[in-house]
DNA sequence: TCAACAAAGTCATATGGATGACCTGGAGGA
DNA sequence: TCCTCCAGGTCATCCATATGACTTTGTTGA
C-alpha cells in the first residue's frame, strides 16, 4: 500500500501548529474540529475511510490518543463509524441509521420497519412565518416544500410536510426529490453536500385536520400527534423543517430517555 | 487527611484478581460494573464522594486510565458527577436533573420551569395487565399507585397515573409519598435504595376521557399526548411504570435526536 | 483449484507518567 | 477580623508505548 498520500488536508494543531491555538480549547477537542472541517468541506467524502489513527496522529501533530479521544466524540456522535481492524469510515445516511435514529415510530408491540414512502406533493413556496422561524430564515424567503406519506405494513401512518431553504438546495426539482435512491437525508448529503447530524423534535396532539385526515384515512378530528422536527447539521445550522402528523391508533411515537446502557 | 480507610469494599479486578474474570469483559468495564455494584448496594450513597481516582485505582488493582475510562461512561449515564478539582460525586435525583433529563414538557415558546406537583390519589392495587407487563409482573401482583397533578404556570398541564411494584416499595405510604422532599425519583433513591438509571416513553395521542378532562381542566375529547413511561434500573430492571397524559394546548413535548453537541 | 496459513494493517485495550487547571483550607499579614 | 497567598489534593489533558483482537490480503501447499 503507498504511504506517501494526505488524504486530506489536515492543519497541525500540535505545539508546531500552522494556525494559533484557537484560545484554551483542549487538543483533542480541535482535533475534533479539524477532522470535522475537513469532512464538512468534502474533502472527506461520506462512506470514505478516514486515514488510520496513526497517519491523522502524524497530519495533525498529536499523539494517537488525542486522535482517539477525538475520533471518540465524532463516533458518539454518529458523525463516524469505527470498524475495528478495518478503519474509521464517515457515517453514511443509509437506512439503519436512519431508523435508528431519526425515526421514532413503531408498531405498538415494538415492531420497528421501514416506512415506505409516497410522494404526494412538492412545490416552492415562500416560506410562512413559523417555517421561517424555524430555518432562520427571513419572512417570506423562498422553500421547497414537498410532502410524503409513510405507510407501515400497508397502512398510512405519518404525513410529512418537509420544508427546504431554496438557497441551499440550488437545482433541487420533484423529479430529483422522487427518485432519490435512498434517504431524504442521504439525498442532502450526497447530491448536496448537507449532512444532518442531529434535529429536535416538539410534539402535541391536535385534531386531524380536513386534509390530513384524508392522507391518512383517517375520520376529521381524530386525535393526532404532530410533531415538528428541525434539522441540524454542523454548527447548529438549521436545514430542514418538517412537520410530521402521525396516526398513533396501532403505532407510537418512541423516545428513549439516555442511551440504552452499553453494559449493565 | 487520613490515608488508611477504604471507602467502600471493591473487589479487585487486577492481574492478581480476587474472582476470576467475567468472559471476555475489558478491564474498564469491569471496573465500571465493580463501581456500580458498590453504589447500587448502597455502600456509596447518592450524593457522597468517591474516592480518588489514585485510590480507586489501587483499590481495584488496575491502572488510573482504566478508572477514568469506566468512570467516564458512569458519567455518560449520568450515574456520577465530576467536579474537577473536587472530585467525583454519585449523582443526586435533584430537580435539575430530573428537569433535564426526565421532564420533557415545556411551553411552546421554549420556557423550562419546574412544575408544581399535587397528589391527588394514591392507593394499593392489583396490577392490570397493560401495568404486569410493563413492570414484569404476574398478572394481578400488588402495586402501589399514586396520581399527580402537575401545574406550569399556574395552569394544570399534566396527569400522571404511577405505578410501583408493591414488593420493591415495602413501607410506602400516601404520607412518605405526598411530603418527600425532593422529586419522587429522589424518593426512590433515598428512602427505598432504587436508582432510575434510564427510562423509555412511548406517546401517542388520545381523546380526553371525562376524568382526564376534569382533571386538566379541558373539554372532553380535547385531543391530549398520552406518554407511557417505564422507568429501569441497573440492570434494565423496571422499577415504575408512568402514564402521563399532556394538555399540548400551551406546551409541547420535546425530544432531542442525538446529545447536543458539545462543541462544533 | 482451493483450503490453510502467514503477514500486515487496523482499531481496542491497558499501562505509567507528566503537566496543567481547579478547589479547598490553613498560614500569615494588614 | 478580614484578606491574600500558598500548599496540597483532585480531576483534566496529553504523551509514549505495549499488547491483543480483528480484518484483509497474499502466499503456500496439497
Amino acid at each position: 500500500m503507498r504511504d506517501d498520500r494526505p488524504p486530506f488536508l489536515l492543519p497541525s494543531i500540535g505545539p508546531d501548529r500552522a494556525v494559533p491555538s484557537a484560545g484554551a480549547m483542549p487538543l483533542y477537542r480541535q482535533a475534533k474540529r479539524a477532522l470535522l472541517q475537513a469532512i464538512e468541506s468534502g474533502a472527506c467524502a461520506p462512506g470514505s475511510a478516514l486515514p488510520s489513527e496513526t497517519r491523522l496522529a502524524g497530519s495533525l501533530g498529536v499523539s494517537i490518543g488525542t486522535v482517539r479521544r477525538a475520533v471518540d466524540e465524532l463516533v458518539a456522535d454518529s458523525i463516524l463509524v469505527r470498524q475495528q481492524g478495518r478503519g474509521t469510515y464517515v457515517a453514511m445516511h443509509d437506512a439503519q441509521r436512519f431508523l435508528f435514529q431519526f425515526f421514532h415510530v413503531e408498531r405498538s408491540d415494538g415492531l420497528r420497519e421501514s416506512p415506505r414512502v409516497e410522494l404526494i406533493g412538492f412545490e416552492r413556496q415562500r416560506a410562512d412565518a413559523e417555517t421561517a422561524d424555524a430555518l432562520r430564515l427571513r419572512d417570506g424567503a423562498a422553500v421547497w416544500v414537498a410532502e410524503n406519506r409513510l405507510t407501515l405494513q400497508g397502512r398510512p401512518v405519518v404525513y410529512d410536510r418537509i420544508a427546504m431553504p431554496a438557497a441551499l438546495f440550488k437545482g433541487l426539482t420533484e423529479r430529483r426529490f422522487r427518485d432519490r435512491p435512498g434517504t431524504v437525508y442521504r439525498l442532502y448529503q450526497s447530491e448536496f453536500g448537507i449532512t444532518v447530524v442531529r434535529a429536535a423534535e416538539r410534539a402535541r396532539a391536535v385534531a386531524a385536520d380536513r386534509h390530513v385526515a384524508r392522507v391518512l384515512g383517517v375520520a376529521a378530528n381524530t386525535p393526532v400527534m404532530q410533531v415538528r422536527r428541525t434539522a441540524l447539521t454542523f454548527g447548529d445550522k438549521p436545514v430542514e423543517y418538517r412537520v410530521s402528523v402521525i396516526d398513533t391508533a396501532r403505532h407510537d411515537y418512541v423516545h428513549l430517555l439516555s442511551r440504552p446502557a452499553s453494559d449493565g
